[in-house]
DNA sequence: ATGGTCGGGCTCCGA
């Protein structure tokens, strides 16, 4: 089973994009989508039904938005993360698929630290550790996955000092994703491919529209998928494709998946 | 060289 996570900016700008990736041979069996930018009523619900996948989406007027595809029918569990005290961002999303949980964040970016954005990240964060804990303690196999907005490491980003102010690569950023870790998750891409790697932009994922990023391979791995212990002792590959980021009009980010062995 | 580029929706915000 392969399962892969995508920001798209933009499901509508993207919409021949995406169905370009459901249609090719290598296509995931389920896709976690981000920043759809639209309501649900804009989503292509009909071409990715004919491309054989159902859909979950939680969408959002202009900005954030989260969708769930999968060639078994999802059934939905949580929309949105609970103790949001009126927080009307679509981040979150989660739903079953089998005796899989699946569950899709677009995690907040945060910028410019030292701002209530960078507050409500870092409390974003905190509520979604409450839910994941929430999620190990069913002893199911369970995928988080999603654009988390934060680079893990310095190993993660093609230049820390470039990027020393930037939300991303905040301590207190990198504290949030280690707790994931030490709650029990595992990433599956780092996992595969252990420090120190000879290529460390294999595992990027994101390359901003601006100063050439993607010609220069100026990027960061900020997109990846943690794998509950059930989930990560299927664990059989992980990779980034990285072919959409160079099609036209692309995404500035492209899809990071991961390989899943059958039950036994 | 302290810039640059996207998408959405509207004259600016978020990334």
């Amino acid at each position: 089973m392969r399962i892969a996570t995508w920001n798209v900016n933009s499901v509508r700008a993207r919409r021949q994009h995406l169905l370009d990736v459901l249609a090719s041979p290598d296509a995931p069996d389920i896709v976690l989508l981000q920043e759809l930018k639209t309501e649900d009523a804009g989503f292509p619900s009909m071409e990715v039904q004919a491309a054989g996948y159902h859909a979950l989406v939680s969408g959002q007027k202009s900005y954030n938005g989260v969708a769930i595809l999968s060639r078994a029918k999802p059934v939905e569990r949580l929309r949105g993360l609970p103790d949001g005290d009126g927080d009307s961002q679509a981040r979150y999303l989660e739903a079953e698929i089998g005796e899989l949980i699946v569950a899709c964040v677009y995690c907040p970016n945060g910028n410019p630290i030292g701002t209530e954005k960078f507050a409500y990240k870092l409390a974003w964060m905190e509520r979604l550790a409450t839910r994941a804990e929430a999620i190990l303690t069913t002893d199911r196999p369970a995928v988080i996955g999603g654009d988390w907005n934060i680079c893990p490491t310095e190993a993660d980003v093609w230049d820390e000092r470039a990027m020393a102010a930037d939300a991303l690569c905040q301590p207190e950023s990198r504290a949030a994703w280690r707790r994931m870790l030490w709650q029990g998750w595992t990433d599956a891409w780092r996992t595969l491919n252990p420090l120190p790697v000879p290529t460390p932009s294999l595992g990027y994922t994101y390359w901003d529209y601006q100063a050439g990023a993607w010609p220069r391979d100026n990027g960061l791995r900020i997109d990846a998928l943690l794998l509950s212990p059930p989930a990560a002792e299927r664990l059989t590959a992980a990779g980034v494709n990285r072919i959409p980021r160079g099609w036209d009009s692309p995404s500035d980010h492209t899809p990071a998946w991961c390989e899943l062995a059958e039950a036994a």
